[in-house]
DNA sequence: AATCTTCTTGACCTTTACGTAAGCATAATT
DNA sequence: AATTATGCTTACGTAAAGGTCAAGAAGATT
């Protein structure tokens, strides 16, 4: 329900204001995983905020590594108004839950990786440091 | 330089052991991230520990949805030791901040997307837990 | 000697996530 | 009225990352 007098924000203001283009919101549109846009007078597409909101989420997972199809089945979160509320929870739940165990793996992940990273680093500064003579480096 | 006997390690047996395919590893060293690999006879592949902790490091960084051609880039940390040890290392030295700092960017995302999704987790868990009369839910 | 098993190199196939171009409609501007 | 900007759909194109199939070689096993 949207009461409030939305701004209307039409596709290519929209697409510039993500940076992204047109034709992503259109193909994610296309693949079902931003519902059908409402039209101006039947053709231009304008998005609510609810929308830029669903859209925003969108690219937030997909900057994550998080293939399309993937975001489908989260994306569930935003249908979940129109659907029964109490058939849908246990499972939402179970998402939310197994997307967080899935976040925390690969934050591990990342932490791992920073610190081969810096150690990394460490390792070359320390040699640079404490050597000059540069043949034949060992590290 | 491999002085100690390495175990040799044909390609069926690495895949099987890091969960991929023999296809994978192969297509690796078609697009140049592995190198020309050591052949038994000329024939089969065989990978050393060298080979196998770069292919790994590949792995991690993959995992972590970096593209194979930006591994390819930091894959001349594994090269080094082959080029002149003073004119890759400050270039070294400045991928690898600058992976640190992506590295720092991503994990606030997974962040902040860790947050929504508990946020949004706690907000229907209370939901069910202080109200029954699931009408027309507001979450 | 025959059969497995694992390896080899091509070569084409597939999916994902869009890019791009064609041809047309509408709205705003000159 | 003509141009420009933005929008629309349809449809073919593309890069990345492998999958899959073919046809054959080499080593191990029965």
């Amino acid at each position: 329900m949207s009461t409030e007098q939305d701004k209307l924000v039409q596709i290519g203001e929209l697409a510039k204001s993500l940076a992204i283009t047109t034709r992503t919101i259109r193909y994610y549109e296309e693949i079902g995983l931003m519902g059908k846009t409402e039209r101006i007078g039947g053709r231009a597409r304008s998005y609510h905020k609810d929308d830029i909101l669903r859209l925003k989420f969108i690219l937030k997972l997909k900057n994550l590594g998080i293939s399309l199809k993937e975001i489908e089945k989260l994306s569930d979160i935003f249908d979940i108004n129109k659907k029964n509320f109490d058939v849908i929870t246990p499972k939402l739940i179970e998402i939310l839950d197994s997307h967080i165990t899935r976040v925390d793996e690969k934050m591990a992940d990342f932490s791992s990786l920073r610190k081969d990273i810096v150690e990394y680093r460490v390792r070359i500064t320390n040699y640079l440091a404490n050597n000059s003579d540069n043949r034949n480096p060992e590290y």
